[in-house]
DNA sequence: CAGTTCTGTGCAAACGTTTGTTTTTCAACA
DNA sequence: TGTTGAAAAACAAACGTTTGCACAGAACTG
């Protein structure tokens, strides 16, 4: 049926052997065989069959990459965004990506044990980690080669490649107040993540710095919004001390909070102002703009594939973690507090 | 090292052909060898190698997904929801999916050709098809499984999964001159995307039905706006006779529309009104929330790897063009023309 | 000019499966 | 007890590569 190495053999008068070694750039095969070789595969459309190669290479140039679970974090823009910046960088190394998805955890030790002990994938790319991940408890017990893209809280020699999102935050709410805010609330996103985490410690950071309190009853999450979101909101903004200025986990979750508060009479940024996380495309589309934090999504993916690719090339990797800059991006979601 | 089908074979007494029929669900192998080689199995951790099991049975338990090249398309939602849908179809038939992507038509080319004949897969998605598109062509040529997301202009008898986007455009444009708008414009997308046209159609039968003249000048595209959308959309909103009413072909150009429209002083829906297309998340969540035609992506996903999974089943299909329902969503960016 | 070292190829085994064919086992029957 | 036949299991070839080793011939060396 398909054209074999085999056949390209026959064709250029060779053996099979000196095929292979013409395609794996052997040093010493000849010129003249070379080309009398190139041309029998250029002239039956000789392509190598990969699953053949790996067998006996056990190297699949295959990247597998371990989605997310929950659906908000799989449609939230940011995702396409860094799928874009990895599959460009596996691209442009000869390598392919594989997906897994699972809608529960056990279903994703299994797609993943699928991957690693099935032989289909090289290495492994782990999106938004979670505390106390049992995942990369697996992939370590195999001794897999993996990414983070994100940081693991528990151990700090994994390869991953991260913001500062502590540095982030901090900027972040320091803006704020820096606008004359005093009373700053923060809009979480799924407790045990990670990122949640990280940003949390931020603002608490430049509250402290500034001599504000932190308050807990200020603190929102996610969860919240969704179910009966519009209730939080109006509750919140009702008290008499009520913020004037909120941190929001990612832009996403900005977009629903900027339309709950609307909906319960608050104007961005009149009545409140709002800085966020991630710089999504929309984010500048939005009405009103949304100052947000540019945490370089294309360039996260990029770099967290590449770091991959480097480790799989069995170089040894000095610096296992790589943080990459942040930068906040001042749009019309965020104004001077009037009183100040 | 991994363990193999021989070792399985060995601590269970019996013969690696054995083994794999257990796998297969062989039906004449007696329940006290399944047994026995089960808890082999179980014991040593076995998992198949799927490189080795799809050289011999050529095939590989997995799709390939093209994805369109464009950056535009690549960071729409839309993307990451019809994604979601076709691998959680593909995981529940316990396919995996390959991505290729490409940043330019050689390249896609090459790519397609290393997954077909390098039998990297069993099959292929082919996504947002452009007017003759040379893939199309390839895929036929190599006589080799696939499935259009959208659908061909040119051959009919190609499976495909579709909405009928002219009904869509028809459905969204009667819409507004129901709300007594008369002078009404059309935002397109990418011109050579057989969706922009279909949906140019709809928009313009809808308007000779309502007896109303089509405009060329009154039709603008994606590019414009990009390319100094501020300029184009306040050129055309500053004519005497200026469109009251735009039809604009996908959420995230409408949100950028909308925000040029807010620059170039208009208010939606109090001076434009607006309606989009595909119900992305967000643009329920948009100030104002955008009055769009759902067209159901998540389903549009799953059903496109269905019908991909049909046909390697080596099913017949009798009917090979799928057009899913589309529902128009009124929200706040389409309001009644104050004039009427 | 015989011996040695290169250089370029070919041979054959291996990778971990599947599967058509053959062999063994064993119960049932004459 | 010997024969038959079905059922169960084993054997062996194949899938398309890579790669260590062997080997022929050319090119040196002394």
């Amino acid at each position: 049926m398909s054209v074999t190495i085999k056949d390209v053999a026959r064709a250029a008068g060779v053996s099979p052997s000196t095929v292979s070694r013409v395609l794996s750039h052997h040093p010493k095969i000849s010129p003249a065989t070379v080309r009398k070789v190139r041309e029998a595969m250029e002239a039956l459309g000789y392509h190598p069959n990969i699953m053949a190669k790996s067998l006996v290479s056990k190297s699949t140039q295959t990247i597998g990459l371990v989605l997310p679970r929950s659906v908000e974090e799989f449609v939230n823009p940011f995702f396409s965004e860094v799928l874009r910046g990895m599959l460009a960088c596996a691209q442009s190394a000869g390598y392919d990506v594989l997906m897994s998805s699972a809608n529960s955890r056990p279903e994703e030790l299994e797609s993943v044990n699928r991957m690693i002990l099935g032989r289909r994938v090289d290495g492994i790319i782990l999106m938004a980690p979670r505390k106390a991940d049992p995942l990369v408890d697996l992939l370590l017990e195999h001794d897999f080669p993996f990414v983070l893209l994100g940081r693991s809280l528990e151990r700090s020699d994994l390869l991953c490649v991260n913001n500062n999102n502590v540095q982030a935050a901090f900027d972040a709410t320091r803006h704020l107040i820096a606008q004359g805010h005093e009373h700053i609330g923060f809009v979480s996103g799924p407790p045990d993540m990670v990122v949640s985490e990280d940003r949390l410690e931020g603002y608490k950071r430049a509250l402290a710095e500034a001599g504000l309190p932190f308050r807990q009853e200020w603190v929102m999450t996610a969860e919240m919004l969704q179910a009966g979101g519009f209730h939080a909101t109006s509750l919140m903004m009702s008290q008499p001390e009520r913020p004037t200025a909120f941190v929001v986990i990612d832009d996403v979750i900005a977009f629903g909070f900027i339309r709950q508060l609307y909906e319960a009479g608050m104007r961005v940024p009149d009545d409140v102002s709002v800085v966020s996380f991630n710089n999504i495309m929309l984010s500048e589309l939005s009405n009103p703009p949304i100052s947000t934090v540019d945490i370089g999504i294309y360039h996260l993916g990029y770099t967290t594939v590449q770091l991959l690719i480097r480790k799989l090339a069995g170089e040894t990797i000095t610096q296992p973690q790589i943080v990459l800059p942040h930068r906040l991006i001042v749009r019309g979601s965020s104004a001077r507090q009037p009183d100040a």
